[in-house]
DNA sequence: ATCCGCTATAGGAAAAATTCTTTTTTTATA
DNA sequence: TATAAAAAAAGAATTTTTCCTATAGCGGAT
C-alpha cells in the first residue's frame, strides 16, 4: 500500500477542522498531520511538515487565505493547495487560482467530492469543484493562461471614460443621473455599464462598489 | 444520571454537521439525534422529534434561519432554539433572538462554548457569545448619533424576508440568483427589491452595498 | 498621406428587469 | 374574531439593459 496523503488542515472554525477530520476519518488515503487557524501559522507548518496538500480556507484572521497561498507558492511553486471556503462565487476561484491554489471547493461540497479533490490534487492535478465551472464567466479554461485577473489590473484596463462611469455606477447613481452628471446619452452610459459589468465580470452595480471599495478607490 | 440532551443539528454543510457531532462526542450529557440541511426539514424534524435544543444555522437556502425560528417558536414558544453562525454582527444576533432564539454563537466559538451554551439552554435558560455582548450597546448608540439618515432603524423596519433578500442584493446578486438561493420566484425577489430600496429610498443596489458595509452588516 | 485600430458616442430592436397592482394564504394581534 | 401585516407571486405597463451596428476623431505605423 502507498504513503498516506499527509494533509495540513487550515481553517479558523474549530467545527469546520472537526468535521473535516471526521469526514476523512473514513478514507485510509488521507491523513491529517496538522491543523492551523490561521495563515500565519499556515505558512510556517507548511515548512516545517511539508504535506502532500494543504487545505485552507480563504476568510481568517491575519493575513487570510490569498496571500497565506501567495506566500507559501513564493516559497514552493509546486505547493498543492486546495482552497476550502464558503464562498461560491467565480471572483473568489479566480482569484485563489491566480494565487497558485491547485484546487477550489466549497464547504457546501458533499464528502466525496472532498476527498476526490484532495486526491487529484495529491497526484499532482487541479480540481475546482464541478457547480462552480459552470457558472463562471465562460473563461473556465483561460483563468491558466492568462493568470493575470486582478481587479486592480483590469480597472487599470478600462478606457478613462469608463473609468467615470464606473465610479459613478460604484457610488450608486443610475444611468440617467451619470448621463446627467457627464452629459451624455443614458443609452451611451448604459452601454458602458453593460462592458463595465463585462470587463469585470460582474453583474451587479452592488458588485461594482464592493470592488470600488476593496481597492480604495471610493471611502464608503 | 439524567437523560441526555437531545440536540437536532440545522446547517447547509456536511463539514459543519460532521464538526459538531465531533466535538460534541466526547460529552455524555449531550446526544445528537438527527440533523437537516435547511429550514424546512428542521421545521418537520422539530415536530416529529421534538427535541431538548435545536441547534440551528442562519444562512441556507430556502427559509433561512430566522424564518425557521420563527415557525417553529410559533407553534411552540417555549422550543429551545440555539443559533449557530458565521456572523459576529449584533444585528444578527438581534433579530435571531426577536424571531425566538434563546441563543447564539458564532462558529469562532471554542467548542467549550458550544456545549456550554447547549447545556445553559436546555435548562432554560439564555446564552449569548461573550464576545458578541461586548459591542452590542455601544453600537446601537453609536449609530443613532450620527445625523445621517438613520438607516439603521430603517433596516429594523424591514420584514424578515425583505432583510434577507437586502443583504444578497447588497452582496451583489442577482434577482434570479437571489431567487435560485431562498427558492422564490424571481418576480417575489424582484418586488422584495423595489419595496426594500424605496423604503431605504435609494435607487441602485450599489446604495444598499453602501448601506450594508455602514452598519457593518458586511464587511465587503 | 493613408490606413488601422481604438475610443467616444449613440441609435434601434430585442431581451430582461422593474414597477405597480392585485390576489391568495398564512400568521399575529388587539 | 376581526383586522392588520407579511410572504409569495402573477400580469401588464414601463424602463433598463443588452447586443449589434455606425459614425466621427485621433494617434501611430507604413
Amino acid at each position: 500500500m502507498k504513503e498516506r496523503i499527509k494533509v495540513i488542515l487550515v481553517d479558523d472554525h474549530a467545527v469546520v477542522r472537526a468535521g473535516f477530520r471526521m469526514l476523512l476519518s473514513t478514507e485510509e488515503t488521507i491523513e491529517v498531520i496538522a491543523e492551523a487557524e490561521r495563515g500565519e501559522a499556515a505558512c510556517q507548518l507548511y515548512l516545517d511538515k511539508q504535506p502532500d496538500v494543504m487545505v485552507l480556507d480563504l476568510s481568517m484572521p491575519g493575513i487570510g487565505g490569498l496571500e497565506s497561498i501567495r506566500r507559501i507558492c513564493n516559497r514552493d511553486s509546486k505547493a498543492k493547495i486546495l482552497v476550502f471556503s464558503v464562498h461560491d462565487e467565480w471572483v473568489y476561484v479566480e482569484r485563489a487560482m491566480n494565487a497558485g491554489a491547485k484546487g477550489y471547493i466549497t464547504k457546501h461540497a458533499h464528502p466525496d467530492i472532498l476527498i476526490a479533490a484532495i486526491q487529484k490534487i495529491a497526484e499532482g492535478g487541479d480540481y475546482i469543484e464541478p457547480s462552480l465551472i459552470s457558472d463562471s464567466p465562460a473563461l473556465s479554461s483561460a483563468y491558466r493562461e492568462t493568470g493575470e485577473t486582478d481587479y486592480k489590473s483590469i480597472i487599470e484596463s478600462l478606457s478613462a471614460r469608463e473609468f467615470d462611469v464606473f465610479l459613478l455606477l460604484a457610488k450608486g447613481l443610475t444611468s440617467h443621473k451619470i448621463a446627467d452628471e457627464l452629459c451624455l446619452g443614458y443609452k451611451t452610459v448604459a452601454n458602458y455599464g453593460t462592458q463595465i459589468r463585462n470587463k469585470l465580470k460582474v453583474s451587479s452595480t452592488a458588485e461594482l462598489a464592493h470592488i470600488a471599495i476593496g481597492l480604495g478607490v471610493m471611502k464608503n
